[in-house]
DNA sequence: TGTACATCAGTGAACGCGCGTTCACTGATGTAC
DNA sequence: TGTACATCAGTGAACGCGCGTTCACTGATGTAC
């Protein structure tokens, strides 16, 4: 009854970080957040908060590598899901959405992060989307939809596609979650952008100069 | 000597919102800053803060308005430089990274807003970009570039272009600003998405099923 | 297998400090007649 | 033009509260022999 010592290795951590992320997701900015306020919502003394962390940017930190998994996880899926290369787009921006439905407060979480107070976590961020835009590219280039493009231009191209899908986090993450309307909206104008891109890609003249 | 009464009209108001401007530039985000803590920067004392605003979201909304000046004042400086299209693009980015550096603090401000706290200021931001998107879908239209595309298609070509240069900002502020060299790899990178995007546009079919 | 001890992850009390906000004030500026 | 008064934008003192952080503690778990 009493719950005064630990249950199992990590689970106050965990329960931490979950807390983190539960106000993010209420709309709270992390830049904004206390040790206080996050044990509180934990259900966890305040002093628990220093033996997992040493203040809210290594939290914050640690978060980055937990976001890390999901975007991991995304990929995989998309990568089983996506069998028809004239669906790609259609297909992988569907399983995005999904994945930022299921995850809100982890996808606020980036989005917040990349212009966020902390550095570290902000590199944290942008190198994981450098991560997605190249393992993007191997992609592409295995299933030889991007032969006649030079290594850089590929890579150009993959960048831009992963930044325009993460600009659109911002989109859905100011509809109400239950929106599906404004979501398909999102949704189609999201795979708009990538066709464009992929038609002014498939039009690229690598080294025109 | 005595600094005790006000100067001119606005005064101690514009004081308490370039501190706020200050502290953002200086790598704090505006979600966490406190109210005494902007007065103290601006040198004002604690109560002056409530004769301008009513509170931190009030002044964030009202750096939005001044952000949008700043935009226009940009736009303008577009139109009266880039006088060939065929320079277009270049020029276009170029005056963006230098007002970028030259109103460091605004664009971190416009960085931060669109994931942040305050839906207000989050709207407030995406309402200028918005409005950024439809004057240079109108000056394409006006020059001609673009009169195979619908009047959607075109809207959609500007949206994605104002989306990757706005996410340039996330490049440009995250180097120091001496660093001239990274400074001219974002110049040119960013160039790159918007030919990329362009090339798409001009090879695009509207209404193509 | 049992025992002794170190480590780990939780606890509650306490600290000093800075916070947001209120209040009554003051003197300069603007306005009516 | 002068006078009386309202308004405006500044001031300093004071409030109660929540903050981050420290400390000494406790009991469960892991480890050595």
């Amino acid at each position: 009854m009493a719950d005064k010592q630990r249950r199992k290795p990590g689970e106050t951590r965990e329960k931490l970080m979950n807390a983190a992320l539960a106000l993010v997701g209420k709309g709270r900015h992390f830049a904004s957040l206390g040790i206080r306020e996050v044990t509180r919502q934990a259900g966890v003394v305040p002093t628990s908060f220093y033996r997992h962390f040493r203040n809210m940017d290594d939290l914050g930190l640690q978060l980055v590598d937990e976001l890390g998994l999901v975007l991991r996880k995304m990929m995989r899926e998309a990568r089983a899901n996506v069998l028809q290369a004239d669906k790609l787009i259609d297909e992988s921006v569907g399983i995005f959405i999904a994945h930022a439905r299921n995850n809100r407060s982890f996808f606020m979480f980036m989005a917040q992060g990349l212009a966020g107070e902390s550095r570290a976590v902000q590199e944290g961020i942008r190198s994981e989307m450098r991560y997605f835009a190249s393992e993007l590219a191997n992609d592409l280039r295995r299933l030889k939809l991007a032969d006649h493009l030079s290594d850089a231009d590929l890579d150009m191209t993959c960048d831009l596609v992963v930044r325009s899908v993460a600009f659109s986090l911002t989109d859905i993450l100011v509809i109400s979650p239950e929106d599906e309307y404004q979501e398909e909206q999102v949704r189609k104008r999201t795979a708009r952008f990538l066709q464009l891109i992929f038609v002014g890609a498939a039009n690229w003249k690598s080294h025109p100069d």
